[in-house]
DNA sequence: AATTGTGTTCCGCATAGTGGAATTTGTGTT
DNA sequence: AACACAAATTCCACTATGCGGAACACAATT
């Protein structure tokens, strides 16, 4: 019960593991991971060796690991057939052809975001570089636009599970301003980031949620303050409401045209 | 051996369900899961609880199972973390510059080869379409390519399993019309796809590999017959070796520069 | 109402994972 | 070189973990 952060057995064992490797800034070494989880030396030996057997994680010349090339294949798959992204698609495009700047979607994945997919202009940037990259819920315009569409009491467990950081002088660093923030999001419809993430950077998102609210999500347009400024962003709030609305249709849609 | 591929116990097992659903070109729902796996319900039933727990596996509205966003999470990470990409991005952009053509970079995996990176012109395509695919080795440049670096033993082991399947008229589908490509290849340094996967659609490649060729990769220049013809791609061969040969270099240098 | 086809839960049993300690391999020091 | 020290790998008795047959719910069809 609690909140579920149980361990599948195994398999979250393996997971955990993958996940210390793969949220580390720096290469880890055997001896470097079992300081990091709480495991017996053969207990980890044995489970690295098998996600390197199923190539989830391969080994470096030093000794250190890198994720496999596994996860690649599969993350390939699981973006072009996600159901939820091919849906949106073609509504992110039509943002992007009215406002000329960059589009994201995203969905919440407990406290931070993870962005499925994202159109932008003279795309000089990689995908890579954004495509299932995951961020703070809490500065970022997607993030709180999605925690915004959750129920009250998912949204409190979920906020009291931030480790908040500052990243800028605008960021929202406290559990009440968030709070306060989310009522005038639910409020308007749309959510703001307001340079929290990233200096020089704003955005205007809107939510997206199935009827169930088990799923919530966000889009935005984003722009750097020196092209686009505030005043404009307000502007464009009906519109990306608009298209949240239109991709929650769709889905509805595509998915219980019951009747 | 041959390809049953052990299955690393309990990992394994929920791998294989994993692959089994990423896969399918059709959505499954359970009993389909149920029906290409061979595994008792209530067994297979509790594993794909683990995987959804775990975020690699999510269940649509219709109870069909689709690949989890924690794949792209991971995915992301694996990318702009992976040494071997890093070292040969400056290479693939240089390639790119000179002859104006879409670059690709890709690592063999058993039998089929998996694209790490490529640099195109003006990219209509999705990067997602084409990093993180995985295609056949027997009928792509670079696939052939990364089989001539394998020892001979390997090399007939791999070839041995391989499921000749015909794309086009040129298509190679027999394991001695490979073989015999590959010592050309050997030879001459550079492999060639004459439309073999893909109708109008040719490319040069050369192989790259590790001193102890554990692990075999290839790059290509990748161009439509009408703007580019087999003699101008038979021209970049010398330099799509050279680019193999200084990524090569390179890895050699940030891997071991004893003594 | 009966039937067939789904998805889910239960529980005794055996297998697959565990982890302490010993062995081998590798790195740096005098 | 020979040493000492640390890091990586192998071993094996133990038991916790996942296994899987069968019983249970719940829709959809007839």
């Amino acid at each position: 019960m609690g909140r579920g952060e149980s361990g599948t057995g195994t398999l979250g064992k393996a997971m955990e593991v993958l996940e210390t490797i793969a949220l580390s800034s720096t290469p880890l070494r055997f001896t470097d991971v079992l300081h990091r989880v709480d495991q017996p030396r053969g207990t980890l030996h044995r489970q690295i060796s098998n996600l390197i057997e199923e190539g989830l994680l391969s080994t470096r010349a030093d000794n250190s690991y890198e994720l496999g090339l596994t996860l690649l294949k599969f993350a390939s798959r699981a973006w072009s057939s996600n159901q939820f992204r091919t849906i949106a698609e073609p509504h992110l495009k039509h943002l992007h052809d009215i406002t000329g700047e960059t589009v994201h979607l995203g969905v919440l994945n407990g406290v931070d975001v993870i962005y499925l997919d994202k159109v932008e202009s003279r795309q000089a940037v990689r995908m890579y570089s954004q495509i299932g990259n995951s961020a703070p819920a809490f500065c970022t315009g997607v993030g709180k636009a999605a925690m915004a569409a959750l129920p009250d009491a998912e949204l409190q467990s979920r906020i009291s599970s931030i480790a908040f950081k500052r990243y800028t002088d605008t960021t929202l660093v406290t559990t009440t301003a968030l709070s306060t923030e989310i009522q005038d999001i639910r409020q308007s419809g749309n959510a703001f980031d307001r340079e929290e993430h990233e200096k020089d950077i704003h955005c205007v998102a809107a939510p997206i949620h199935s009827d169930d609210r088990n799923f919530v999500a966000g889009i935005s347009v984003t722009a750097p303050i020196y092209r686009v400024n505030m005043d404009q962003l307000i502007e464009w709030g009906p519109l990306v409401r608009e298209s949240a609305a239109a991709i929650m249709d769709d889905m509805a849609n595509r998915l219980g045209p019951k009747a």
